[in-house]
DNA sequence: TATTGTTATACTCTATAACTATA
DNA sequence: TATAGTTATAGAGTATAACAATA
């Protein structure tokens, strides 16, 4: 990614409570609260957190999570796609993909027409695995985006996708 | 946070080229590519990718960023509050506070009403550092929202604060 | 010479539990 | 008994550099 820097960014530390109705309320007249930034931080704490208590049970996590669906998105990407798509280090998906590989969720091929290229496709129970972690992501994003309308949900789709995919930056 | 589980989602991995325009830009066909979790996790690496980058002159990060706003806010936050509102454990508080007590930015004064308790105070440095350093996640705000008019960008702030702050969740 | 995947390493972030001092 | 802050520690995430194989 665009930065030297390690990434700190916000965590996902739970609470009991809730991430919103807590003693801190008051901090939200505060400049802060209405920073895109800091924005997009939070909400993807809370909504990274749900989605990794729902994929505890399955073993996974976001982040293998998005390497097993883009295994079974039949676009066979590489790792080096891999990579980039997420923004991950390549380093990353090397252990990301072992994992996955030892239980039997995903294989790596060699590239025919690139030798150096492996791409990364989904086992037959690699698929079933992803057809459950699917449910399972889905239901911690309509936790997540409890308090918009669908059509609300459609439109802020629409605008983070712009944002996290600029077309010839 | 919400998830008993640390914190994987997507990093920030830099590339010389971009975030969006790099050879895995086949992957923007699947069906990854238009689930929420995944794109507030994009948005905001990248996001926080390029506001610390331009925090790093400052020997500033978005967490050490989102700590001082705070302090400077007037609203007198305590640690605990600072933990909530930012989702961060609360240990990880405590050694943010010290960098920023260290180097004079910041002070910790003890609650009169609740002496465990202890208020965080920006210096008058300190509010001179968050005036520069506000100038600079601004002007990173401005590079990742590009794609938007400044009527989208009010939109998505408006719609990420209802995900971000459920009223009673 | 440049690129893909890999390994090793170090550094940061994050979570847990235990401690203290207050309440 | 419970809570705010602290410490220590372990674990996950992240970045860097170096290497082998291939282009």
């Amino acid at each position: 990614m665009p930065s030297p820097q390690p990434s700190p960014a916000l965590g996902e530390t739970p609470t009991e409570q809730a991430a919103g109705d807590d003693g801190a309320h008051r901090l939200l007249a505060t400049d802060l609260a209405s920073e895109v930034e800091f924005l997009t931080a939070r909400a993807r704490s809370i909504g990274t957190a749900r989605a990794n208590a729902n994929l505890a049970p399955l073993d996974l996590r976001v982040s293998s999570y998005c390497v097993l669906a883009l295994a079974c998105s039949g676009t066979n990407p590489s790792q080096r796609e891999l990579a980039e798509f997420l923004r991950l280090d390549p380093s990353q998906i090397v252990s990301l993909i072992d994992r996955l590989e030892n239980r039997g969720a995903v294989r790596r091929e060699s590239d025919v027409r690139d030798r150096r290229s492996k791409v990364v496709a989904a086992t037959a129970s690699g698929r079933t695995l992803y057809a459950r972690a699917r449910v399972a992501v889905r239901e911690a994003e309509d936790e997540s985006m409890a308090p918009l309308s669908a059509e609300e949900r459609l439109q802020l789709k629409a605008l983070l996708q712009r944002v996290a995919f600029v077309p010839s930056e």
